[in-house]
DNA sequence: TTTTAGCACTCTCGATACGAGAGTGCTAAA
DNA sequence: TTTAGCACTCTCGTATCGAGAGTGCTAAAA
């Protein structure tokens, strides 16, 4: 069954309204605010197919009508059409970058406070990571005792650190020589390759390359570098959260890192516009998520490393400006991931 | 003026009370509930004479009473005694960080889930950073372009990475070289001893000397390094979080860094236990914290790198077993600190 | 002097009732 | 096919009321 222009005209001016006023609209607010030609009962009528086919409901008889998740999606997807943001945030945007320190640290954490900022919702973004670690070079470094500070550079330019406690006390030459030595012998090899050659060195060089392969398999692990979250208490000014057990359903997703792995890991490309994946009302599938949208984009260089961003807010969301920023953000990352990647 | 034994008694349990059920407490209540001596009207004498101490408060005429903050001050500075941890709790607590890979990363976020999960509140702690950073070594890595990766330790074990972008590209021997020469000649020096020294190395080695002074002094700041969080909604399960905008006031205390640095650079003592501060409702300085109690302490090594941790929950707080976990769990970081720490 | 019993008083909270207002769905006319 | 008219339904805010809880005070008891 697909919808006349009218209805479509009708099914969008309602969604719009909503989004704005969170309010359910009516037959008679929809004529006057946006000076239709039709008279309220006729928008009744298309308002009443409209409902018959799942795309508005109304929480009760004499209520004004609400977008479905059904309703938003197909706004999402056929309506809204490709709304890009205004020239002049874009600039912003880019320039708080270009002025931010060169460091993925400041990087993530600005990206995701862009996001929270110009979504008014919750943000996440996770450091890049490559697809599958490749070594590029090690560093120990001798320090009380028996311990040993491991850092680990792998291609991509993600750092890594770690503590090595050694059987006996080594000095600090001997800890560069084996540094030295792994660092000629495993360039550029993954983390597969770097464990069949272990046997092929002395012990405390064995030590040191678990270690490794250990790091360099979480590197590539979904979540296994950090993970920026901003504007948590944005979603709780949002009129749909006013009741802290729904907002407490929906940040604990954003909280808790098994719920984020799981749902990073199952990117089901429910609505797709443009890169981006838009969840309506967690689309059946994450109950805790009945109440959200969740807008996803992946960022980075494919091949090299890749990372996540999202934002999280109410249903009622204000999706073009909304799936436009995560457009916006992802590419700027792309373009940093891409600039700082170690080759 | 100072209370008798009977009324410091009552006291005790009117706030022991509340905390646990979060309901006004009344005389008859009081009486039946723990088996006192005396009579509801004894109590209720003595009820009033507490309320005109000002420790104590009724919402209106005829509810129960409930405690002033200075009633909570009161109770957590002479009435509380000092609880400890129960032994198997440590141990667990113990063998978690035990079981904890050995980086610094790990452990941060351990201690955020347990004090998250042990006090059900929300928590909050930084990475350590030393007082005053010294210089331990430095590596370059050659990227793409004229892009360089710069990795720096600093005594404490503190690593931090930052892109650096050259004039001109420069080959990873040079780089090598260049790095070389500087960990030879400036070990152990803090910032602003290397600040001094910049002029006597070339142009490569100004500007990544340039960087490293940048980065050593952020990574003494207070807030240079990261904060880790966990169980901020646990404070929406507080019913004294019901209404959304007190939950979203308190909340964004934890959220903005701005705000953050506000309160741990002020670390006023106000209520001090065994070198753990408790801030009781703002202590008339923060607006934003009027209906929330925050348990600070700082970890570590004095002299080599300290850290904060604390838990932020309402005022009607568990603060024996809240104060016993932030304490056991400063404790058990300061050691992690001292042992790896890189002399 | 201290404690206690008795009692009037106050205030909250839930239940109930009621009217205003909003918006619909239907019918019949344009 | 559109629209005017109208009855109908449902929510929401306000007002009222009584039960219940807990106090403060007074006067008697210990």
């Amino acid at each position: 069954m697909s919808l006349t222009e009218r209805q479509k005209l009708i099914l969008a001016l309602v969604i719009r309204d909503h989004i704005e006023s969170a309010q359910p609209v009516g037959s008679r607010h929809l004529v006057e605010h946006y000076g239709l030609d039709i008279s309220p009962a006729t928008v009744r009528n298309e308002m009443y197919a409209l409902t018959e086919a799942g795309y508005l409901r109304q929480l009760h008889t004499s209520a004004g009508r609400i977008p479905t998740e059904d309703g938003y999606r197909y706004f999402v997807r056929q309506l809204m059409g490709h709304t890009d943001l205004p020239v002049n945030t874009k600039r912003m945007i880019t320039h708080q970058f270009y002025q931010a320190r060169h460091d993925v640290d400041q990087w993530m954490r600005l990206a995701a406070s862009v996001l929270a900022h110009q979504s008014q919702a919750a943000s996440l973004v996770t450091a890049p990571h490559p697809e599958s670690a490749h070594f590029k070079h090690l560093e120990l470094i001798g320090t009380v005792g028996r311990q040993v500070l491991m850092v680990l550079v792998l291609a991509g330019g993600d750092v890594r650190q770690q503590m090595l406690a050694l059987a006996e006390p080594v000095s600090q030459d001997h800890l560069s020589a084996a540094a030295n030595n792994i660092n000629e012998r495993c360039q550029d090899l993954n983390a597969r390759a770097l464990a069949s050659m272990i046997p092929q060195f002395n012990a405390l060089e064995q030590d040191v390359l678990k270690l490794t392969v250990e790091e360099m398999e979480r590197s590539s692990a979904i979540l296994g570098g950090e993970v920026y979250r901003d504007g948590l208490t944005n979603v709780l000014a949002e009129p749909e959260f006013a009741e802290v057990n729904s907002a407490r359903r929906a940040l604990r997703v954003f909280e808790e890192r098994s719920f984020l792995e799981d749902l990073l890991a199952r990117t089901v490309l429910t609505t797709n516009v443009g890169g981006v994946q838009v969840l309506i009302g967690g689309e059946g599938t994450w109950e805790e998520l009945r109440e959200c949208s969740i807008i996803l984009a992946r960022y980075g260089a494919p091949g090299l490393a890749t990372g996540t961003l999202g934002v999280l807010g109410p249903i009622r969301m204000a999706y073009g400006r909304t799936i436009s920023t995560v457009r916006f953000v992802a590419g700027l990352l792309s373009d940093l991931v891409v600039e700082m990647h170690v080759e």
